[in-house]
DNA sequence: AATGAATGAGGGTTCATTCAT
DNA sequence: AATGAATGAACCCTCATTCAT
């Protein structure tokens, strides 16, 4: 009865998925998560240990793409041209050219890993992420001599709702060619929205 | 009225404010509750009729207040005088004078209201406070001439960032000077980013 | 605060009666209780020690009434009548001047003493008026020479019966005229139905 | 299926049984149930998904078995035959002949569904059964131009009558060969009871 | 006399997890 | 590998009763 045992767990990993995305790590029930995936509680046990090892199954790759993608520095890189940018208008394509790029990050278990977490060892990947925005928002910021009071603190901010932006687009989006509009959208309004209170308004440096 | 019932009600009340603010309603244990309140079960029972009666008591005030605000148009009348003043460099001074109308709005409670009422007849609370953010940006945007594309969907994904950055201040600068200065920044930069990609980049027409 | 005091013990004895009739000891509320009274909790125990207390203040008096019918022999020598009245048609006659004799004992708090005291001390009532009606019914059964088999505890269930039918007359028809017609009526047929099965059908000897 | 399922279940069936039988619906226990099954709380709801289920089990086949005998007319049937019977000698003969058949719904769980099912959706039952019992009672009373006052209270205090018997029985004697006599008997007697004060004294039209 | 706050046991039910089969 | 029965703690809530005021 064996031989189907890697489409088991991919069934269960697939339940799981929905079932913490559905109601997060807290509220998931393991009843439902293996009624869903069409097998039992007692074999629910023979795959994984807990309900935190299979919600970190669900999520460890995803974990790991984004430590490659932060350590790969693309999006620093990508943020330096946006920034070291002032004719705006070059904005928009520079975006379009690499908001492809950040599109396979910005996935369901993305959303899962960050949103569904709390009550898991994984509820602090928000704060790395949100850690990680923040630092290189904070970098360009100070670079830029910025005036703006509390640039810690609004630095904290900005990369939160950075971050809540994109995981709204991927709840009620998905991953497909809306989303991907709506987050080109969501990073130039972040830029716009940065630049303007960092370098001033009508993101001069003359101000 | 027994000698100690306006204090015990306190105690429930702010206990439950605290419990529905660390673990949300759903989440939130009467058990729990009472124990940091210093009581029984039984006794808050002899308060609330049930634990959504609790919540009712901590968040409903909040929940007038809101309508108050909302109907009074005081946030979109300010808005506008943002909205219609060409001149950014005024800006931080319209809101420097307007900020301080909108904080009393923005307390632990509402933040309750808005980020721990699942499961309770408040849940709907968030996306009616979402539907008005976005309202009023849409009007604001389309009267401006936008040419963004899904502009509907754009204007939902940015309320909900300006919602929730808000809400991230509430939680962790609570609701002093610190908050001010960053609900100001805030709302500055969401300022900032919507004419930057509604009116296109340095927020002018001739883009 | 005093004055009225003989009145709030009414209140709450009535208030008790109605609770008890309608939900029976076990399943009745103090709280419910005393609200209808119009009292609280804890005057309700400056009144009565406990539930049972005021269970027994309620139905103690009928509990005496039946005790001083049964030691009076009332109703056995009205029994006496009917049974050696071997012309049947007199019996409605001598049923309709006796049963104005019983009513007073078929009240409302007869049946909550009968009927409603599963959990009390009093709950052995009902056997005792079960006995009552069991032993003069086989005392005459076997005065009259009956042939039927199990004669002990068919007088048992009969017994049951009648009471039953008492009882149910009391809780549909209260305490008024029709209840009395009711009840003559189920005497009538309690009789006739004894004689028949004791005496052998058409109520004779010669069977 | 695990080893012990359909035992565990059958103690918990009986368990049930006994613990509606001895506390009626509402005032059972989970608790106290699943110790006298020798099993968990926990368990138990692994079999039945409330309180209610397990209560429906119990019943479920006896309300099946009910409305069986009350569509097959069976008993309507039976009745016909002793109302038409002037010779009242035959009566015993006809009863001995037609008891048998009846028994088989004079059960302990009959007893459960008509006595103890209050708070359930079976606890119209009883009303049921006694609608039942009145209608066909009426039927042949004023098929026989009884002149008896309040004939329709009259039946339903008399179907009460009856219903009770029977349930007295079964809970004293159970269902063996001596329940059997006395619900004889009982039938007898509710015959005997009816032509009396259906066709007045002596049960002969003349009077 | 009157108030109702306080207590704690018990109500039905859900849960993740263990383990015998 | 697969099944689901078994466990017990915890969930929200109701109760009769006590007692400080």
């Amino acid at each position: 009865m064996q031989y189907k045992k890697d489409e088991v767990k991919k069934k269960l990993l697939e339940a799981g998925e929905e079932e913490f995305y559905l109601y997060g790590f807290k509220d998931s029930s393991v009843r439902r998560l293996v009624k869903a995936a069409g097998t039992t509680i007692g074999n629910f046990y023979n795959y994984f240990s807990n309900k935190e090892e299979i919600f970190g199954e669900v999520v460890g790759s995803e974990l790991k793409q984004i430590n490659n993608f932060i350590s790969s520095h693309e999006f620093v890189d990508e943020a330096d041209v946006l920034f070291n940018e002032t004719e705006t208008t070059v904005w928009d394509k520079v975006l379009s050219d690499s908001v492809g790029m950040f599109m396979p990050v910005f996935t369901k278990r993305f959303y899962i890993l960050i949103a569904c977490s709390g009550g898991t060892a994984y509820e602090n990947s928000r704060e790395q992420v949100l850690e990680y925005i923040k630092t290189h928002f904070v970098e360009h910021a100070l670079e830029n001599g910025s005036i703006v009071k509390n640039i810690e603190d609004t630095a904290r901010v900005l990369a939160h709702e950075f971050l809540e932006g994109i995981l709204f687009i991927i709840k009620n989006h998905g991953e497909g060619s809306v989303a991907e509009t709506l987050i080109k959208n969501h990073i130039l309004f972040f830029f716009m929205g940065t630049m303007g209170i960092l370098k001033g308004p009508k993101g001069r440096d003359d101000v």
